[in-house]
DNA sequence: TTGTAAAATGTAAACGATTACAGAAAAGCA
DNA sequence: TGCTTTTCTGTAATCGTTTACATTTTACAA
């Protein structure tokens, strides 16, 4: 590989690899005459230093890691790519490495982190009680949370509760009263929160709570195509509904018109994430922008100002949009 | 950060760090009583050994870097995102590290990756006339190059070729004389083999070669959906359109449809790639189908093979495949 | 010219591992 | 028992840097 050490250098230029280091290390008290030579043949001999000879003694890898939750379909999900870009754009930009980490179901976290050296970490949409988290908040490693909440870690997040009532509330004034809400994962914090936000909405609105229309399809088309379909079939009464995801939202439509009804007319859809789906179904879809791109911005951020040692634990919760556009329209009954 | 290191279990011990080295690396020469002594201190102690300082001494960083091209929408291109899923599985199945860099169009490339270690890289699409290719060309690290084919290195790619001769033999067949061909970038070499594919059936159906019927539009959908308006406009004559990606594709049929004609009744259109738009569009979109998760797959055992030192140039061609949907029908007129 | 302070450079230990070589302990054998 | 062979363990150099400290060189004033 690149085998011209300082000591070639060191040599070539008659002093010794402590001068050569200065002179890399832009420590004033060197000549500068000598400083001359040296970046001469620094660049003559297409020198650069071994990087991780010098982290093992400054104990700085300038390498960040992104660990990435054990979901196989994570690697294709549109959000992590948004994510990604604003992430990278940070990192790259202070010339720092990023080292990317998918965890799997079996492997033991700590035995995979402690030996992946890195300055910092960002974590994820960690499941629900996942071991990094706690390793994480014993070991004291800077590191930075995406879409979790753990109380003594930084941590940038969506206003989950404030998405649900935003999406609630619009329904709600459009004249909807029967809304179904179609969840991801029963457990997961998000689904969680957004179903908060529901019925605070439906709350404030006087409507009344209804169990029936609280169902979960986890994340997934089909399975909420199936289940609209069922619903639909089964008589079940709603003008909307509020699905978790775009995908979700259009395996609805798809199950509205297999069932010859027709969306927005008899049915209102409202998805979330606003991604490239809801950008160009066939109807296109009402959603909830994610600002998944400033998020992974703004968990670079924070994870530099944590590894600056300014803070530990600053918490971002941020806020999206509501996007409206031809899947949604005014109750008609 | 992990601050137990070899010294320690070895005082712990009582042995002498050349021993524990030897029962992490499975030495034979270690007496059984000992080694499970050690094994249990390491344990106790959560001792993980020193990536960077056992790289520094083995030269094995167990790190592949995955060099991504400078251009900004690539981080959010769909091909990337299911390359990276058939790279990363492979990597991290042997449990290596993935470091993932963007070259930037000003940075040399040298100076970036002589300073970042790594035991081998892969290289994605890289501009012509890259810098890059010129440097591996020269400097025999191990890399595999996806989407590009050195004569001097291993690469995988797509035949370019043999898709554009399928699409058009297609659309042939279809009854369609004068296609459209939407190219990239012009000098894109993938647009370029796809216009060879598409001048070869051409040639065998003895269809002569319409210089006017010969357009890039950079692989963009605005640009697509005006310059098909344009040529509309101008009644150049065409009852089909092959764009080199997805994206186009949808450009090209909101512009028909802006100018009252109907996909596929009056113009059929088939998009390259098999992105989820094509699957998601309000017309279903006729496309060729990329490996592009295979495409990484590959890439990825090919560099184990490279630094295996078993081969340093083996190439693959992979192919395609075209996937018929709603955007393309037989000629009428 | 000499003395002193400041600037430049060198020496050598350290970072945390591996490994060739040497030396000690154990085992085998007569 | 003593000698040889085998097995186990320790010593110390090494990888390519940085850096505290020591030393040399230079600059300047008296």
């Amino acid at each position: 590989m690149n085998s011209v050490t300082i000591k070639d250098v060191a040599k070539k230029a008659g002093v010794s690899t402590a001068t050569v280091s200065r002179v890399i290390n832009n420590s004033p008290n060197v000549a500068e005459k000598t400083r001359q030579r040296i970046l001469q043949i620094i660049e003559n001999l297409g020198y650069t230093p071994h990087y991780y000879a010098k982290a093992l003694i400054t104990k700085k890898t300038y390498t960040i890691v992104l660990v990435l939750p054990p979901q196989k379909e994570f690697l294709y999900a549109e959000y992590f790519h948004r994510m990604f870009k604003g992430l990278s754009d940070i990192i790259w930009r202070k010339n720092f490495n990023l080292l990317i980490r998918q965890l799997t179901p079996d492997k033991d976290c700590e035995e995979v982190f402690s030996s992946l050296l890195a300055d910092g970490y960002i974590i994820v949409a960690p499941l629900r009680n996942s071991e990094i988290i706690k390793y994480f908040e014993t070991v004291n490693i800077p590191c930075v949370v995406i879409n979790a909440r753990p109380k003594n870690l930084a941590w940038v997040d969506l206003d989950n509760k404030k998405a649900g009532y935003v999406i609630t509330n619009y329904l709600v004034r459009l004249g909807h009263r029967r809304i179904l809400f179609l969840g991801g994962y029963k457990e997961s914090q998000n689904t969680v929160d957004r179903l908060a936000g529901y019925r605070l909405a439906l709350k404030e609105n006087k409507i009344k709570f209804d169990e029936n229309l609280t169902i979960y399809a986890n994340y997934d088309r089909e399975t909420a195509k199936r289940i609209i379909k069922e619903k639909l079939l089964h008589k079940e009464r709603f003008s909307a509904v509020f699905a978790c995801n775009d995908l979700m939202a259009a395996g609805v439509i798809e199950a509205v018109q297999e069932m010859h009804l027709s969306v927005p007319t008899d049915i209102s859809v409202v998805g979330f994430d606003d991604s490239e789906i809801a950008k160009n179904f066939e109807i296109k879809i009402t959603t909830y922008f994610q600002p998944f791109e400033e998020m992974g911005k703004i968990a670079a951020e924070l994870l530099f100002e944590v590894m600056r040692g300014k803070t530990t634990r600053r918490q971002v919760l941020l806020s999206g949009e509501l996007v409206i556009r031809e899947s949604t329209a005014r109750c008609n009954y």
